[in-house]
Formats: C-alpha cells, structure tokens, sequence
DNA sequence: CACATATGTAAGAATCACTCACATTAAAGA
DNA sequence: TCTTTAATGTGAGTGATTCTTACATATGTG
C-alpha cells in the first residue's frame, strides 16, 4: 500500500485524529437537533468525537465560535438547496421563486433545531462577517428568482422590496411551522401550494407594496 | 405603625423578601435582554434579588420553568399591547389590523432577546398548555382585527388563513428585523406604512391566498 | 536528523445547576 | 397566647461545565 500515509486520507488518519474540526462540527450539529441549540455542550461533542474535553479548544477558540461553524455551514446546505430548487423549474417562472420558498422551509423542517440556531440566537454573531455574508448570499438567490420573473435588474427597488416581503413571509411561515403554531390558526397547511399562491400574490400585485412616497427603500 | 405587619405590603417586605418570585422574573427579564437568552444563570438572578442561589428553587422547579414564568409574563404583555394598538384605530379599519401588526414588531424591537426568548427558545415549551394558550390569545387578536375588517366570524377559515399570512409576515419581519437582516435587502423599512400597505394588500386581495382546492385550510 | 509547528492530553480554576439538612418566619388552630 | 405547620430562606456540597496552562506527541521541512 504505497499511499497509506496519504495526506488528505479523510478516514480513520493516524493517531492525530484525521480532522478533528469537521468531525466536531458535525457531532455539534447533531446534538443541537437533538438536544435544542442551547443543551449541547463542548464536552459532550468532544466525547463523541473521541478526544479529550481540552481539544476543542484547539481548533475553536470558544464554545460560540463552534457554534458560528455549524451556522456557517448551514447556511452553505441552505443556499445550495435554495438554488437547486429554483433550478428545478424554468428561469423566470413563480414556480422557481415558490420553490425558493419552499427549501427555505423544507430546511427548517429537516433541521429545526440548526434553522433555529442559524435564524434565532445572536450570541457571537455580530463579529461574524462571513456569517452576515453568508446570509446575504442566501437573500441573493430569492432576489435573483423574483428579478428573473419580473426581468428587472437584481438592483432594482421593486425587486429588493418583493424579495423581502417574500422572504419576510417564508421565513415567518418556517418559524411558526417549526414551534407548531400552525396548528393554532387550525390551518393545515400544504406548503407547495401555499408558498406558490402567496408568490404569485407578491410577484402580481400591481405595483405591490410599493410603499407611500418612497418610504419603504431608501 | 400600625401596619408594620401588613399583609400585602407589596415593598421591602420583612424578612422573608416581599415576593422573591415577582423579583426574580424581573431579574432574569434584564439579563435575558442583555447578555441573550442562554447567557442568564440562576445564580446570577439570585445574587441581583439579593439572596443565595438556593432561593430561587423554593419558587421555580428548573432553571427552564424560571424562563416560562418570564415568557409568560412577557406574551401578558406582548397581548395587551396589541390589543392596545386594535383600539387606537376604528373597528374594522385596516389600520386596526395594521396596529396589531405595529405593536409586535414594536415589541420584538424593544425587547429582542425576550422576544427571542418566547418565539426563538423550545427548551421547555412542550408541557407548558399556559404558554401555548397565551400564544393562542396573541393570535386570537390578530384574528379578531381580521374578522371586523371581513364583517365575518372569528371562525371563518377565510379569515383564519388571512390571519395567518399576516401573523406570518409580522413575525418573520420581527425576527429579520432584531437581526439586522433588513439591510441585507438594502431596503429602509418604515415599519407602519410596510404594514398597513402589507395588511391591506393581504386583506383586501380578491380572494386572496385561497388555497388551490381547499388544500389549505382544513 | 533537528527543529518548528500543529495537535493532542492531563490536571486544575472558576462557575453553574441543583440537592439536602437546617434555620427562620408567617399563618392557623388549640 | 402558645403551639404547630407550612412556607421560605441559608450554607455547604456534588457533579458537570467552560476554558487555561503545562506538557506530550506527531508531522513535515530544512
């Protein structure tokens, strides 16, 4: 075996634990969707990962900036399965801005208690400029699909200000679905055709909350 | 003196504290709103209510049932706050509707971390039927405010599902808000006349959002 | 092969949630 | 009024947690 010491073999590596940093963040994330985003605890995923409670600290310099590396990394799931839903449909069509939509709440459904991290605690997030990117990227995609249907340019106010209000809507929608308020309007509701009726609604509608003299973008 | 021993005497109360427990909620309120949700301690509670740490357990089963007495307390608020706004415009009007609206995002906006705390947090929420009445009873105004604009039951499930994309919309623009995502879309909200532009497009719209086939309201 | 660097461990300090035995007070009955 | 009882508070202690420090071990480069 002449490559038994590859250097970018992924599994089982040496004794120095192969990468240590994935492995973390991915025993993190479990036990945030398991445990709630607050009842996970560094040492709790330094035994799973095997290592002692000190190692972490090796590769995070605080319990928070793991917690910013689980989000990051959400966030890259998120955007990637937002354009893939909009791939699904054609360029332009409300189906694609719907389907946005509907990764936006697929993902908090799969994953509510990292959706809720991503979207609900501020702990460290401020000094996090790669995370306040990351999330621009993901607003990005909801405006390129809203500028597609409406052929203006992704700059556009009425572009920005659709997209929002779309956003707006599907990330209220995600956060009550997922803390089971839904079932207090007694609405059950079918996401597919609800996140498409309310686009078609917001990409339509006339000059659609174009607000009062300007007052909405500045 | 004659009332030295008074029974109900609400301030600085004999030895026995006043009422620890009115305290002690107020306490965790301030630290929940300044160091965020999770960065509270018990102890720490205790120390600024001026007693041991051990007090607060002859009060509060768990650290979790210390934060429902604080989500209780704040959707008190957060309810009658809204109603308050429903009664500062006519009966009916959109500006009711768009009210109740003001008054959520007003409150997410002055108090974000409880804010977060109440609609972010799932640690405990299960077995609390209080707390999921009292979310009941926030929703039950937005509701009503809908019904007297439709001249229609509270039980219609037009006004219902109308209830819910406007709950819906406010919520998520209260969360984007306090996360400072709304300049991500470059956009400068004014926050009253984005909703009463929102809620009257919501609640004015032909038969707006009516799910295709009745998959929406069961 | 030496040596700097990355990565791990072990032990410990400080804090926290929570418990238990005990002290003090308020309220209710004899 | 005196005694009893339940409510409320304290002090000390347990086990777990975060994070630090000093030290051990592996990697790769000259």
């Amino acid at each position: 075996m002449p490559d038994a010491k590859a250097k970018t073999a992924p599994t089982r590596a040496a004794y120095h634990h192969g990468d240590l940093r994935a492995q973390l963040i991915s025993a993190v994330r479990s036990l945030v969707e398991t445990h709630g985003p607050d009842g996970f605890s560094v040492a709790e995923a330094a035994r799973r990962a095997g290592v002692s409670s000190a190692a972490p600290y090796k590769h995070f310099k605080d319990r928070a900036e793991i917690l910013r590396g689980v989000c990051s990394e959400a966030m890259d799931r998120l955007r990637a399965e937002m354009e893939a839903g909009a791939g699904r449909y054609p360029e332009g069509s409300a189906e694609a801005v719907a389907a946005v939509g509907l990764a936006y709440v697929t993902f908090a459904k799969t994953e509510p208690g990292v959706f809720r991290l991503v979207f609900g605690l501020t702990e460290g997030h401020e000094n996090a400029p790669d995370l306040q990117s990351k999330g621009e990227g993901c607003f990005g995609v909801v405006v390129g699909a809203v500028a597609a249907h409406q052929r203006l340019s992704p700059d556009d106010p009425q572009v920005l200000y659709r997209a929002y209000i779309l956003w707006t809507f599907v990330h209220g929608h995600s956060f009550l679905t997922i803390d089971n308020k839904v079932s207090v309007a007694s609405a059950q509701i079918d996401d597919w055709s609800y996140l498409l009726t309310v686009s078609r609604a917001i990409l339509t509608q006339p000059s659609a909350g174009q607000p009062t003299s300007g007052a909405g973008i500045g």
